[in-house]
RNA sequence: GUCCCUAUCGUCUAGCCUGGUCCAGGACACCGCCCUUUCACGGCGGCGACGGGGGUUCGAAUCCCCCUGGGGAUGCCA
């Protein structure tokens, strides 16, 4: 175990999307990397917001990723006593102070400050007040300085300052007592121990006034890492206006886990010209260093491209499994057969995602065919019915029904009868699947079986036309 | 408005730190050809970028400055 600790902190307010996995993502392969200690921890201070059906939604996608976390998941809800304490530390310690302002005086300020074209920051009138009024109040934690610089060296941004003359003192506690991101952020991960936060760059802004806070509350302060933001294609920030922006939606729509990290772990990650990372040479070879600087425009296709990919060369008992679900979703009863590894097989090549796939199986699990009108007007015709009981009669006298075998009968029809491979193969397509376009016909043949395809070619024989 | 971050093909990116080997490489998408029993897979090829302007230098995608574009923050959300 190194020292390393990283963690990685949703708020449960929707379901895991695409930018949140992509930062637990590299805080895992970063954790297991160095073999430090990966954390989960539940930012739910905001109780009106935070469901328990988004942290189980939160829970089940990490879980389909294959991102485990070594500890927690922690809940920032049943820790508010901590967080009041260390609020009435900073308190007793003249490092907070109470503000009795109301909201609608704050924001009045707010508005007219940036009309005179100032910063829209707290103007400090509960400062040094000594009085204390009984009467709603939040804690606000006061800048140590109002002149300093705060510079930090983010591990992949590089060097960022901020004037302090551009903070203000910012509420630390609420009204209703509870405590607010900002500061529980920063007990938490220290209390937690973390080394090294890495997480969204519009935190970046955030990270100054909390490296102050842990300043004052005595803590060190760990190394951050800002991950660029992943956009849409408008460039605009992520969001459901992009189309499906839930990694389960993914998985609902037949995408592979390792499709999804492959293609979230390259937006904004690179190692040389490779495309293709398996989650062991992710955890192998990621670094921080690596990690690009600008934010990046999420595409679907090159997703897609890689959901094809491992579905070309996943192992088919696996995929046999997860597709189970989706046949069952289209109402398919596959379990009279055929084999479905089989005829996973038959579909890897053939199928961009698990649906597609379902899709492509339906005609092996389909007794009788329906024949759309197009495939009985050029297939199923009398014209045909020589071919098809040649075909027939060859394929009965056919001892293995494997494709070698196949080959050859077939290739005793085509010499006796000096047909093209075409003009025997299309029809019996027709016969066998319903359609024109599906894998290898000897491929169909071995898969659905001597008796099936038997079958299935007397009965287009009695529908010819 | 102000502040922070950022800037190579349509998109993801390599190259930039350690200037010349880059008339800029790979991948997705797109187009064409080949393979072929259908649909696919695959193979080959094509299209396509250093945002603009100033410097520095013998030489800049690479270093510096300005502008512009994009993103983020500016909440008693996280």
């Amino acid at each position: 175990m190194s020292d390393l600790r990283v963690r990685f902190a949703p708020s449960p307010t929707g379901t895991l999307h695409i930018g949140g996995a992509r930062t637990a993502l590299f805080n895992y392969l970063l954790a297991r990397k160095e073999q430090g200690t990966y954390v989960l921890r539940i930012e739910d201070t905001d109780v009106a917001r935070s469901t328990q059906e988004s942290v189980d939604a939160i829970l089940d996608a990490m879980h389909w990723l294959g991102l485990s976390c070594d500890e927690g998941p922690f809940y920032q809800s049943d820790r508010f006593d901590l967080y009041k304490q260390k609020v009435q530390q900073l308190l007793d310690e003249g490092k907070a102070y109470r503000c009795y302002c109301t909201q609608e005086e704050l924001d009045a300020k707010r508005e007219a400050a940036m009309k005179a074209g100032g910063k829209p920051k707290y103007d400090g009138t509960c400062r040094n007040r000594t009085d204390s009024p009984d009467q709603p109040y939040v804690v606000r934690f006061r800048l140590p300085s109002d002149d300093g610089v705060t510079t930090f060296v983010d591990r992949i941004k590089g060097k960022i300052s901020i004037r302090h003359e551009e903070l203000d003192d910012l509420i630390i506690q609420r009204t209703d007592g509870t405590p607010t991101y900002n500061f529980v952020v920063v007990v938490d991960d220290a209390e937690m121990g973390m080394t090294l936060v890495i997480r969204g760059d519009d935190h970046i802004n955030n990270t100054p006034r909390q490296i102050l806070l842990y300043e004052a509350l005595g803590y060190p302060v760990p190394d951050f890492a800002h991950v660029p933001m992943i956009l849409g294609a408008d460039k605009k920030r992520l969001s459901k206006r992009h189309g499906a922006t839930s990694v389960m939606d993914y998985q609902k729509m037949g995408y592979l886990p390792e499709a999804m990290v492959n293609y979230l772990v390259r937006l904004g990650w690179s190692c040389g010209d490779e495309e293709i990372f398996s989650m062991a040479e992710l955890i192998d070879k990621f670094t921080l260093e690596n990690v690009g600087k600008s934010a990046g425009v999420f595409n679907p296709d090159k997703l897609l491209w890689l959901n094809t990919h491992y579905i070309k060369n996943g192992d088919p008992e696996r995929l046999a499994g997860l597709l189970e679900e989706f046949l069952e979703m289209k109402g398919i009863d596959y379990a009279a057969g055929p084999d479905l590894v089989a005829v996973v097989k038959s579909l890897q090549e053939r199928a961009a995602t698990l649906v597609q796939m379902a899709d492509g199986a339906a005609f092996y699990f389909s007794a009788d065919l329906e024949f759309d009108e197009k495939t009985r007007s050029k297939f199923l015709t009398e014209e045909n019915r020589e071919i098809f009981q040649l075909i027939s009669d060859n394929l009965s006298a056919c001892q293995d029904f494997n494709e070698a075998a196949l080959e050859n009968a077939f290739a005793k029809i085509l010499e006796e009868t000096g047909l093209k491979f075409g003009k025997v193969a299309q029809p019996l397509r027709a016969a066998l699947t319903g359609g024109s376009a599906s894998p290898g016909i000897y491929e169909v043949l071995a898969v659905l079986g001597k008796e099936r395809a038997l079958k299935r070619i007397q009965r287009a024989m009695e529908q010819l036309s």
